[in-house]
DNA sequence: TAAGGGTTAAACCATATGGTTAATCCAAGA
DNA sequence: TCTTGGATTAACCATATGGTTTAACCCTTA
């Protein structure tokens, strides 16, 4: 486990009350909630402790800390939610066009899962960018049986395929990969960090929204590949697309 | 002017202390600093009187209670940054494609003057949508003499102009204009919201992101013609567009 | 020059909040 | 049954923080 504050005990006792999992369990899912909506500034170890349901002091003696607690909340996100989601373009062996797809139904999955955690995490690694490559660094794996011995250097990236795919004339050769990267990610993210924005101007109902997001799911994949591809190779790639889809 | 408290004082006395003046607005200007950067939750009463020099009695006696400071901070910013970008959305009076191209400058100027406003309006209206609506209508001007009697009912709007370009065969059949518009805000937000992240994933300096953002710029107007437009009017365009440019 | 209103600073207050103490509970082992 | 030690609770503490009081301090003007 991750926090060490009750590592200690756990190595003393080595088998723990069904009880303690539950309440530890009880405890990170009440804090995810609240530091998710309120922030870390605008939560209150009271509010954890209501929504857990459970006393306050258990807090402290699980997490020691509110800043530990949302420590441990924090890595553990990111560890789920977004490394897995980095890794889909950083891996060598699915094409940049797999790559796109790939990531934008992976994130809209997640995040329709999460609808608060893309604000709540830009928010936090503006406020503490530090974090941003500790965690990065943390996320890769360090097993050499699973990778290459230098995984971060040997890997052929989202951008480095671009340029490839340019090179090819596949692509339209006037974009500039990291531009682009940007734009799939602000195109992903933005239904989420600004939903109240969106769904007010639009007015629509939740349900309505929801349906709005699992259609973004297919069309931030056309978007990004009408800026990529050339035109014809655009059309070619979504006939068989479409066939795909069919079947 | 726009907050009740001293609004009294100044009918009662008609004339201000050029003192009054420069600290209103030495106080507004440290508020709008802090707020952003941590927010209203984050924000100290004690730290925007440090960063303005003065003593923290001051912020009471002005603005009474932070959240009336900050209530005036908000809707002055969304008056002055945001309202005039949702303005141009809905001008009739200018095409889409005008509309998408003033829009993106002007977003990027105004954001690359105020690179945290992104992120604290967007967090702030995700924490109160309530504000949402009620500040979209107070920027709606009342003065019958500049706009026809429902301007919102009467305008044109963006999405009703792009729906017209597909019916004339300009546009991509496949396009919806809501899905597009919120692509487009992405596109702009982005680099803005995330910049932490995306700096440090391509490891630039302060000035290399101040550049990007700068290309980027033009690059939004792109990326949403390619999505908007069909091949043949975007190649038309990008020739006519980059003869104007160059003149 | 004295009055009086607006302006400013220092000290102060009440409450909220993160964190701690100490006593109690309870299940497992002797 | 008694003991042991982790789990749990309620009460408590120190500090931070938003907000107020009080008194002094201009600066204009009668």
């Amino acid at each position: 486990m991750n926090h060490a504050y009750n590592t200690l005990r756990r190595i003393k006792k080595s088998n723990m009350s069904p009880q303690e999992h539950n309440n530890e369990k009880k405890v990170k899912d009440a804090a995810r909630k609240v530091f998710h909506s309120e922030g870390f500034a605008g939560s209150r170890m009271q509010t954890i402790a209501d929504e857990a349901g459970i006393n306050k002091m258990m807090l402290h003696y699980y997490f020691r800390s509110k800043q530990q607690l949302f420590d441990v909340i924090f890595e553990e996100d990111y560890m789920t939610l977004m490394a897995p989601l980095a890794k889909i373009l950083r891996n060598p062996a699915l094409h940049v066009e797999d790559q796109v797809i790939t990531f934008s139904r992976r994130y809209h999955d997640t995040m329709m899962r999460n609808p608060k955690f893309p604000l709540f995490m830009i928010h936090e690694f503006a406020k503490n960018p530090g974090r941003i490559l500790e965690l990065a660094q943390k996320a890769i794996p360090v097993s050499k049986a699973d990778e290459p011995d230098h995984p971060e250097l040997s890997a052929t990236t989202f951008m480095d395929q671009i340029d490839e795919g340019i090179k090819e004339g596949k692509y339209n050769d006037d974009i500039d990969a990291q531009s682009l990267a940007v734009s799939m990610l602000g195109m992903c993210m933005y239904p989420f960090t600004g939903r109240t924005v969106v769904q007010t101007a639009y007015q629509m109902t939740d349900e309505q929204y929801d349906d709005f997001l699992e259609k973004r799911k297919e069309e931030v994949i056309r978007h990004t590949f009408r800026i990529l591809m050339k035109p014809e190779y655009y059309q070619n790639w979504k006939q068989e697309y479409q066939k795909k889809q069919k079947q």
